[in-house]
RNA sequence: GGUCCGGUAGUUCAGUUGGUUAGAACGCCAGCCUGUCACGCUGGAGGUCGUGGGUUCGAGCCCCAUCCGGAUCGCCA
C-alpha cells in the first residue's frame, strides 16, 4: 500500500504505511480490510464521529447534474456516491453521482496533498461530501451534461464506505435481474431506473394538479375492506378481533368512490393502490396503482372529456408530446377490424372477411365453417413475403393453433409466383377474388382462419396479427390512443354458459338497449368505455346504474338473488335509496401509463420495489412464514400437507 | 396448473465426442503513470460448474429428481 488507503485512519496508521512502501499482497489485503472495518465501525457506531460531525457545517449547494459553464468560479459543495475513481498518478478524478447526474471532482497531488491522499483511497459507491471551486475543464467531455466543468476539491469527507457491490452500478446494466432485485436499492441507483421513478413522480404530480384544477377532491378509501368475490381473487387479511373473519385488500376503490358520489363530493379522485391475487405478467403486478376518478351529474361524454384532457395534459407536461383528438371505435368495430378490444393501431394488417367468396368453393374447411354460421377471415402481411419463409409460416401456424385455431391457411405471392396452402381446392377466379379482397399482391403473405364460431376467428386472427407484427418487427412508432365504446353488457361464461357482466354489474346499459334486457341479452351494450394505448388497455370506466329498480333487474338477470345481492352489495343498494346522483368515472393504470410513456419493456422498470412472477419480493423475501403465536392470535392453523 | 428458455469466478459469458490443472472480458487487489472521463500499462487473487442422486475408469457436459429466475397459456368482472 503506497499511500494511506483510507482517509479516516489515524496518524499512527499513516506513519506506518507511507506512500510507496512495499509490502506483500497478503498484508495489504488485511490492511485494506482492517482499515475498512475501522472506518465502518467508526461510522456505524459513532464512536469517533457522528454523522452530524462528519457533515459538520457542510451544506450542499448544488446537485451534481446541475452544473454548467455558468457556475465556473463559484464555490460549490456536492454530496453523492462515487461512480468511479480514475487515478492517473499525481492526478485523480472522481465521478460523483447523485439522483440528478454526475459531476467530476479533480484532485492534484501538487496543490492539495492531504486531500489528494484521501481521494486515493476512494472506491466505487463510497458516499462523499466534496467542496471546492467550480472551474472550466482544460479538456471537456461533451458526452455528459456537466462535461464543461469540474470541481477542484479542497475539502473532502467520506460519509460512508461501501463494499464492492454485487453488480456494477451502470446504465443499461446487463446483470441478472434476480440479482438486481435482491439488491433493489443498488439497482435503483442506476440512472435509468432512477430516472424512471423520478419520471413517475412527475406524472403523479401532474395528475394531482390536473384533477385539482378541475374540481376533483382526493379522498383516501380504505385498504381493509369487505371481500367481494367478483372477478379477480382477493388478497385476504385475517381479523384478530373477530376470529374466522377476513378483510380483503381492494381490487379497486369502485364501491367507495360511488358512495362518495352519493355523499355529495361531486368529483372524486385518488391515486389508489389496488391488489389482485392473480398470476403475474410483464405488465401485471399483484399490487398496482390506479388513477381513479368519479364524477356526478355527468354523461359518458363528460367523463371521456376529462379523461382525454388528462392524457393530453400529462403527455404535454412530462414528454412534451401533443396528443391529437382520440378517436372512438365501437367494440364491434375493433373486433371486426383487429380481432381485439384493445387493438394496436400503429400498424395495419386489418382483418378482412372473405366468407362470401369462399362459401361455395371446394375447400370443405371453409364451406363448412360458413355453413355453420361461422366465418372465414384473413389478414395480409404486406411486403413481408421475403421474411416469411416456410419455416416462419410454420411457426405462426403453431402459434395460431396455440390460440385455438384449427389451422392456418396462407397465400404467398413473391416474384410473380403464387403459392397457396389450399390452392388445389380453389378456382383461379376464387383465388383472384380472395387476393383482391385482401389486397394481396406481389411480396405479400396473407393468412386465413376459418371456424364455425365467428368470434373465435376474430380473436385468433387478432392474436396472430400481433404475433406476426412482433416476429416481423413491424415498425410501431409513437403513441396511438383510442376509445373503445359500446362494450357488450353481458358476456357468456365459456365454462358455465351463464351470462356474466362484462365490465361490472353497476355499469349502466345504453338507453336504447333497455328494452332488450330480458329478451336479447347478447345485443345489450353498456355505457362502458376503455382507453387503449398501443395495444394496451390503459383505463376502463363506465356510467353507473343509480336506479335501484334497474340495479335489481340487472342482478336478477345475472342470476343473483335478492338475498345474495343484499348480502354482497347491500350497503350500496341501501345508499342508492337515499338519493344517488347520476355518476360515472374511470380508472387509469398509472404503472402501465408510465411504462408506455417510457417505452419500458416491463412494469418492474417503473415500480420501485416490484414483485417477481411467483408474487414474491426478492429483496425482503416476502411472503414469509410468521411465528406460531401470530397465527394462534388469529385463530389460524396451517395445513402442513401443502406441496 | 401446462409449455418453453436459462442457472459455470463478484458480474457477463465461452467451455469441442464425456478425458490433464475449467477459460475470457469487466470488476476486485497491488505496482507504474499529470488531463482522464469505459483512462492506459504491468502483475495478482478469485470457482461446492444451482442442489441431490444416477450412468461411467472418468461428468461442467449424459440421465432422473428438485430448487431458483424469466417468458407464455390458463387466470386477470
Amino acid at each position: 500500500m503506497r499511500r494511506s488507503c483510507k482517509q479516516e485512519l489515524n496518524e499512527e496508521f499513516r506513519k506506518i504505511f507511507v506512500r510507496r512502501t512495499k509490502i506483500n499482497h497478503h498484508s495489504s489485503f488485511i490492511i485494506h480490510h482492517f482499515s475498512f472495518l475501522i472506518l465502518h465501525y467508526t461510522l456505524k457506531e459513532g464512536k469517533i464521529k457522528t454523522m452530524a460531525e462528519l457533515l459538520g457545517n457542510s451544506k450542499r449547494t448544488h446537485y451534481c447534474g446541475e452544473f454548467t459553464i455558468q457556475n465556473a468560479g463559484e464555490r460549490a459543495c456536492v454530496m453523492g456516491w462515487c461512480q468511479r475513481q480514475r487515478d492517473l498518478g499525481s492526478l485523480i478524478f472522481i465521478d460523483l453521482r447523485d439522483r440528478s447526474g454526475i459531476v467530476q471532482l479533480a484532485f492534484d497531488e501538487n496543490t492539495e496533498k492531504d486531500i489528494f491522499d484521501k481521494a486515493f483511497g476512494i472506491r466505487s459507491e463510497y458516499v462523499l461530501c466534496a467542496s471546492g471551486v467550480v472551474r472550466e475543464r482544460s479538456s471537456k467531455n461533451p458526452q455528459i451534461p456537466t462535461g464543461d466543468i469540474e470541481i477542484a476539491v479542497d475539502e473532502l469527507k467520506v460519509l460512508s464506505v461501501s463494499q464492492t457491490t454485487p453488480f456494477e452500478i451502470t446504465e443499461n446494466s446487463r446483470a441478472n435481474e434476480e440479482l438486481r432485485l435482491k439488491h433493489r436499492y443498488l439497482d435503483l441507483r442506476r440512472p435509468d431506473l432512477m430516472q424512471n421513478l423520478l419520471f413517475r413522480h412527475k406524472v403523479a404530480k401532474v395528475t394531482r394538479d390536473y384533477f385539482d384544477e378541475n374540481g376533483f377532491v382526493e379522498i383516501e378509501t380504505p385498504i381493509l375492506i369487505r371481500s367481494t368475490p367478483e372477478g379477480a381473487r382477493d388478497y385476504l387479511v385475517p381479523s384478530r378481533i373477530r376470529k374466522g373473519s377476513f378483510y380483503a385488500l381492494p381490487q379497486s376503490p369502485q364501491l367507495y368512490k360511488q358512495l362518495s358520489m352519493v355523499a355529495g363530493f361531486d368529483r372524486y379522485m385518488q391515486i389508489a393502490r389496488c391488489f389482485r391475487d392473480e398470476d403475474l405478467r410483464a405488465d401485471r403486478q399483484p399490487e398496482f396503482t390506479q388513477i381513479d376518478f368519479e364524477m356526478s351529474f355527468v354523461q359518458m361524454e363528460d367523463v371521456l372529456n376529462v379523461g382525454e384532457g388528462y392524457i393530453r395534459r400529462v403527455f404535454k407536461e412530462t414528454l412534451d408530446v401533443d396528443v391529437p383528438e382520440i378517436p372512438r371505435y365501437t367494440y364491434r368495430e375493433c373486433m371486426n377490424r383487429y380481432g381485439s378490444d384493445k387493438p394496436d393501431m400503429r400498424f395495419g394488417m386489418e382483418i378482412v372477411d372473405i366468407s362470401d367468396i369462399v362459401k361455395g368453393c371446394d375447400f370443405s374447411v371453409f364451406t363448412s365453417a360458413v355453413a355453420a354460421g361461422g366465418s372465414v377471415r384473413g389478414i395480409n402481411c404486406k411486403g413481408y413475403a421475403e421474411k416469411l419463409t416456410r419455416k416462419e409460416i410454420d411457426k405462426l401456424t403453431e402459434y395460431a393453433k396455440g390460440c385455438g385455431a384449427k389451422g392456418l391457411a396462407w397465400i404467398k405471392r413473391v416474384g410473380g409466383n403464387v403459392t397457396c396452402s389450399f390452392g388445389k381446392f380453389m378456382t383461379e377466379d376464387e383465388l383472384n377474388c380472395i387476393c383482391t379482397r385482401l389486397d394481396c399482391t406481389d411480396g405479400d403473405v396473407a393468412f386465413i382462419i376459418a371456424d364455425t364460431n365467428d368470434n373465435a376467428v376474430l380473436t385468433q386472427l387478432g392474436q396472430l396479427r400481433v404475433e406476426a407484427a412482433n416476429r416481423l418487427d413491424v415498425p410501431r412508432e409513437g403513441y396511438s390512443f383510442l376509445w373503445v365504446v359500446e362494450f357488450p353488457f353481458f358476456e357468456k361464461d365459456a365454462e358455465t354458459g351463464e351470462w356474466m357482466a362484462m365490465h361490472h354489474p353497476f355499469t349502466a346499459p345504453l338507453d336504447e338497449c333497455l328494452p332488450y334486457l330480458e329478451t336479447d341479452k347478447g345485443s345489450v351494450r353498456a355505457k362502458a368505455y376503455d382507453l387503449v394505448l398501443n395495444g394496451i388497455e390503459l383505463s376502463s370506466g363506465s356510467i353507473r346504474i343509480t336506479d335501484p329498480a334497474l340495479q335489481a333487474t340487472i342482478f336478477r338477470l345475472l342470476g343473483l338473488s335478492d338475498e345474495e345481492a343484499q348480502q354482497k352489495f347491500g350497503y350500496l343498494l341501501d345508499a342508492f335509496k337515499y338519493g344517488a346522483p347520476p355518476h360515472g368515472g374511470m380508472a387509469l393504470g398509472l404503472d402501465r401509463l408510465v411504462m408506455q410513456m417510457l417505452g419500458a419493456p416491463t412494469l418492474r422498470d417503473v415500480v420501485a420495489f416490484p414483485k417477481v412472477s411467483n408474487a414474491s419480493e426478492l429483496m425482503t423475501d416476502c411472503p414469509a412464514e410468521v411465528p406460531a403465536q401470530a397465527l394462534a392470535d388469529l385463530g389460524i392453523s396451517i395445513d402442513k400437507q401443502e406441496k
